[in-house]
DNA sequence: GATATAATTAGATATATATCTAAACTATAT
DNA sequence: ATATAGTTTAGATATATATCTAATTATATC
């Protein structure tokens, strides 16, 4: 459930010995020792704040020897913050889209820039349609997989041949995101929504 | 200390019933019996909840007869929101920036793309570039200043024609960001750095 | 004043979690 | 194979907190 992930967000950043971790890892990767000795706290204390930082995706770690590197994934830590205030924030944009007139943009969008077969003629250079059949894509992705590159470009083909533009949106709104050459659906609430749009 | 804000403001997110709390009073404000019926708790476990979201200053309180009104604090939660990232990213992004050989991008893209009078000659289409030239608009924006649409374009349009595109860049590479039609720099830490891009 | 309504406080309980020490594991080097 | 260094897991403990019921307080109305 979406709820779940941002409490958990918010579960990860609420310790202060964390957040002077992440402040440590700010200034540079450090292996676990280090940030035992920085932090005052023994090694397993900090294994058990990373495995929390790491559930949240919102560090990276490196092995080289025994010895274990850690570092920032700064975008899952906006991304978080993001999903949070999209969420509070989110008056019940299902609602709204639903009995909204602008319901018709969508449908002109979808009518006028996919053939009947499926694929995208053109990719609009309007924002708001463009997100519309961005979304429209991407609600075909299946919900929790995992895909390489390699997969999201056929994907991608079956409805546009310039599937790196395409990528690149997808990851820009927030309807992916990847991470170690792996791309996953992100849940709804942290897409860019059209309906936003002015 | 600024460490405990930041702890106590995730702390107070850190919980899925106080999350739905927001989320409701996103549609409007409730009273303390309306929230305790629809998140199906008791009222006293309301209590609690708001106490805990009144001490990070995330809603605001009305009192009329014997009836309290909740109801967010909107900036407040953002704010707790950008001062986390601040704090995380704070590595002192400045020093980085300046001994980085990065730099020579920078300063060719500000040569190259920006004409002797400031103004900026068309938007880069690479990526990074794109950025570099974004980031040196943006920091030309007063921090916590809130500007209207209109203000915001015609302080574009000292660079370049194209605002509305520009004004959809700063959005979207979170420079700035929007609501109710007023827009605000966001601090640097939130920025999509060029310095990141691969 | 007495009464009614909404909210808060008190007290109890169960769950979660931050932290430690000791033990086990993992990967390299001798 | 054995030793070593770093990390992780297990188990223990203390603290924090989410939730409830019951009692108390606060405000308004009669």
């Amino acid at each position: 459930m979406q709820l779940d992930k941002i409490v958990n967000y918010h579960k990860a950043l609420a310790d202060p010995a964390r957040l002077r971790l992440l402040l440590l890892l700010s200034k540079g990767e450090l292996h676990g020792q280090a940030l035992a000795e920085k932090l005052n706290l023994s090694q397993p204390t900090v294994t058990h704040h990373a495995a929390k930082l790491r559930e949240a995706a919102l560090i990276k770690e490196r092995r080289e020897k025994n010895t274990v590197y850690f570092s920032l994934n700064p975008e899952f830590i906006r991304a978080g913050s993001e999903a949070s205030l999209k969420f509070i924030f989110a008056k019940g944009a299902e609602e709204l889209e639903s009995l909204s007139p602008e319901n018709s943009l969508k449908d002109s969008v979808l009518r006028n820039f996919f053939a009947k077969d499926g694929r995208l003629r053109q990719i609009p250079a309007q924002y708001k349609k463009k997100l519309i059949a961005l979304q429209h894509m991407a609600e075909q992705l299946e919900p929790g997989t995992e895909y390489t590159e390699k997969e999201i470009n056929a994907f991608i083909q079956q409805f546009h041949e310039d599937y790196a533009t395409i990528r690149r949106e997808f990851i820009m709104h927030h309807f992916m995101y990847r991470e170690n050459e792996i791309y996953e659906l992100n849940p709804p609430e942290m897409w860019t929504r059209w309906e936003n749009v002015k």
